[in-house]
DNA sequence: ACAAAATTACTTACCGGGTAGTAAGTTGCT
DNA sequence: AGCAACTTACTACCCGGTAAGTAATTTTGT
C-alpha cells in the first residue's frame, strides 16, 4: 500500500469539527487581513491552539487556503440543498436576493472580495480557483440567459456573454464600494438596478451613445 | 521655523526624475504583488539603489504607496490637460474609450484592482484615498447623469445614483475577470455593453423581474 | 478481552528567510 | 560649510515550516 493511496484514518467525528473551525477562523483572518498579511498564528490563536497544530491539519498556508474556499463551496451547496438549483428567470432573482442576504454578511464579503483580487497577483496560490469559479459562474448566467432568450425567441450569443461577465462584475465591483464606503452605497439595490438594467438590454437593446 | 513648515530644498531636477522612476517602479512592484507582499528591495532594484534608499526620499513605505497614487492621479490629470473635462454624454464616451485603453494596459489595470481591494482590509494605508476617489468618481458620473438626464425632462437621483455606482463597479468588476481570464472575457466589449445597459435604464426604465 | 503497536493530535523549540526601519558614514553638489 | 543623496551595516520583527517529543486514542494480534 503507497502512501497515495492510503486512506488517512479521519474516524473521529470531533477532529473534523474543528478542522471546520480552523476553516471558518482562516476566512475571517483572510478575509479581515488578506491572505498574504493574515499569520497562521492569528487563525490558531482563535480555535485555541499553535500555528504548528493548523499546519499538522492543513499541511501548509497554501493549502489550508484552497480548502477553506472549498469548504465554503460545500456549506453553500449545501444550504441550496433540497431546493433546485434556479435558472431561468428564477437565477437573476436568486442573484438580487444573494446581494440583499450580502448586505448583512460584510465579513463574507469581504473575503471574497479581497481574496479574488490577490489572486490576481504573481504566484498566488488561488489563482486557478478563481479562474474556475469564474467561468463557472459565467456559464450559468450564460444558461440563464439562454433559457430566457429562447422563450422570447431571441439568440445573441456575444451579447449574452458579455452580460453574464458584466452581471458577476458589478455584483463584485459594487461590493467593494461597499466596504470601503458603506453609507454612500446601497448594496442592494444598486446590485438590482444594474441586473435589470442589463437584463433589459439583452431583451431590448438600445443605443443610447 | 519649525520642520513642518521649513521646505525641503529640492532644487535638482534630477532628483525629482528618480523620484518619479522610484514611483513608477513601486507601482509595478504593487500591481504585480501587491502592497503588502511587495517588497522595497524590489522597488529599489529597479531604479538601482538599495532599499534605504527609496527610504531616504519616501519615509516610509506607507507613505510611498500614497505618493505613488497620488502621482498616478496627477499623470492623468496631465494627459487630460488642454482637453476639458468632459461631461454629460461624452463622459460615458471617455469611460468606454477608457476601457478600450486599458484592455492595453494590463499592469496598470492590475496596480489599481489589487490595491482597491488590499484597501479594505483592517489598517491599511490606502484606505482613505480609495475612500475619497470612489467619493469623486461618483459624484462626476452622477452629475453627468443629471446633465442628460436634465436634457431630457427626467429627474430621478435616487436612481441616478445607483447607477453611477454601477457603472463604476461594472467597470472593477469587469477587470478581476479580465485579468484572471483574458481569453474568456472582452474588457472593452463588455464593458461597453455594460455602460449602455445602464444609461439606457436609468433614461428609460423597464422591470424585466 | 487485553496488551502492544501504531497513529492522531497536538506542543515546544527552533531555523531560516524576508522585510521595514534606523544610524552612521561617504561623496559630491551648491 | 552644509546639505542632499545615497550606501553599508545593523536591528528587530514576523512568519512559515520542520523536528522532536508527548499524551491520548485507535487498531491489531492473540
Amino acid at each position: 500500500m503507497n502512501p497515495t493511496t492510503r486512506q488517512p484514518r479521519r474516524s473521529r467525528p470531533e477532529t473534523l469539527a474543528r478542522r471546520e473551525r480552523i476553516l471558518e477562523a482562516a476566512m475571517t483572518t483572510f478575509g479581515a487581513r488578506g491572505y498574504n498579511k493574515g499569520p497562521l498564528t492569528e487563525i490558531a490563536d482563535q480555535v485555541g491552539m499553535t500555528h504548528a497544530g493548523v499546519l499538522h491539519h492543513f499541511g501548509s498556508k497554501d493549502r489550508l487556503l484552497i480548502e477553506v474556499l472549498r469548504y465554503r463551496d460545500e456549506s453553500d451547496v449545501k444550504d441550496l440543498e433540497g431546493q433546485h438549483i434556479p435558472g431561468g428567470l428564477d437565477l437573476f432573482r436568486h442573484l438580487v436576493r444573494t446581494a440583499l442576504l450580502n448586505a448583512r454578511r460584510a465579513g463574507l464579503v469581504q473575503a471574497y472580495a479581497v481574496l479574488s483580487a490577490e489572486s490576481v497577483t504573481e504566484g498566488h496560490p488561488a489563482r486557478d480557483w478563481f479562474v474556475e469559479r469564474y467561468r463557472t459562474l459565467r456559464g450559468q448566467v450564460t444558461e440563464a440567459f439562454r433559457a430566457v432568450c429562447a422563450e422570447r425567441g431571441i439568440d445573441e450569443p456575444a451579447t449574452v456573454d458579455r452580460a453574464a461577465a458584466s452581471i458577476l462584475g458589478v455584483m463584485d465591483g459594487l461590493q467593494v464600494q461597499w466596504l470601503l464606503d458603506p453609507d454612500q452605497v446601497d448594496l442592494a439595490e444598486s446590485t438590482a438596478f444594474a441586473i435589470e438594467a442589463i437584463m433589459a438590454q439583452v431583451l431590448d437593446p438600445r443605443d443610447v451613445l
